[in-house]
DNA sequence: ATATGTATCTCGCTC
DNA sequence: GAGCGAGGTACATAT
């Protein structure tokens, strides 16, 4: 199948792969894209009923009588769409790809902290590093002082909430082994929740927002 | 707006509010549903280019000529969608809104757990509970014994990564200050590190899947 | 309304 | 390909 269409129709429909489910007799919107995406929506949420993502091969069949079967198939996952009625089916030509160009990013947060590191943190420093390794994962940033004092920063973009301190932590104690540290959370906002647990961990809330 | 309809159409798109984005001018997919969402789709990805969720109002203006524009609000979110030329619409009768029935999630692999529990841990137990409160969060499942050791599990319906560990620690953390405490994560598999770290932190991993 | 976790998450990036 | 984290995550649920 080389072009993307849209079908609404009358149709009932099965999943069986990582999870089992049943999406019982209505009328349903099925899209298709070239890609081998399928999404199936009904008349509310902005999250599909069903979907299979890129890469799944699609066999699209009618029979006589305005019925047909659809069966989407992607590694262990199956999607089969049951058609009783076609109501309308649109083929999409020239559908475009281009991509949106986003802002207001976790990594534009990153940057302007580390473009304003004094404003935020004091100390003698050496380094300033984004997406700092360790054994347990990438730490956001990590500024290091001439002393070797790691200091720590998980930055989020939206209000921070209490597994951004759990991250954190992991973070810390996978560095603490081994060099001094200070572990600081860089957000707009913080739950309650969340402050009171960073505060126990003895880390630093930083309240940094997009101006 | 009462109906949901489809529209295919030459636009493009801005974005204005937790984040900020544009889509360059072309053919996009645009779907409307009656509760207020929009999803605008380019011809790859199973995600929408850009999207409003539940709730949000729509206005849709055509001019003379065939252009128009679409502005959709929420809260302080907003799509506008400059249409340059429509390729149709489609209006949506009778759509239905019937949630999935679904099967194999997490909740089914906790309840096998707790039903073959004597399978997978040993002890003397007074009482098994799900969904156990702590100060920084519910826990999958608690098992405590007739001594008081609670035994914390924490189940993942997938592959475990290191992040389980790492919420199952924060559990144990809070636990652990009260009353002796044994973690375990359960899952049908678990990532290597995840396993290193585990072993590290003196938790089991306990093997289950759905048959 | 706020907070927390799940998801058939999807997607992108790194190793 | 595996692993890990971001996301305008959306969504359900509990408080």
């Amino acid at each position: 199948m080389h072009k993307g269409f849209v079908l609404y129709c009358l149709c009932d429909v099965i999943y069986d792969g990582r999870a089992y489910s049943t999406l019982e007799r209505g009328n349903y919107l099925i899209i298709y894209k070239p890609d081998g995406s399928l999404l199936i929506h009904g008349s509310s949420k902005s999250t599909p009923r069903n979907y299979q993502s890129v890469g799944s091969k699609v066999d699209l069949h009618f029979k006589n009588g305005g019925g047909g079967v659809l069966v989407s198939n992607n590694n262990n996952e199956t999607i089969t769409i049951n058609i009783h009625h076609v109501i309308f089916i649109e083929h999409l030509h020239k559908w475009s790809d281009n991509d949106i160009i986003i802002s207001k990013t976790e990594k534009e947060l990153s940057e302007k902290l580390i473009t304003n590191w004094s404003k935020y943190i004091k100390g003698d420093f050496v380094s300033i590093t984004r997406e700092f390794k360790t054994s347990l994962g990438p730490v956001d940033i990590v500024g290091i002082e001439a002393n070797n004092t790691h200091h720590v920063v998980e930055v989020k973009r939206r209000k921070a909430s209490i597994s951004g301190c759990t991250q954190l932590k992991r973070y810390i104690d996978s560095l603490s082994e081994h060099v001094p540290v200070l572990g600081y959370l860089a957000s707009p906002s913080i739950s309650a929740t969340a402050f009171e647990y960073l505060k126990k961990l003895n880390f630093t809330w930083i309240e940094i927002g997009f101006d």
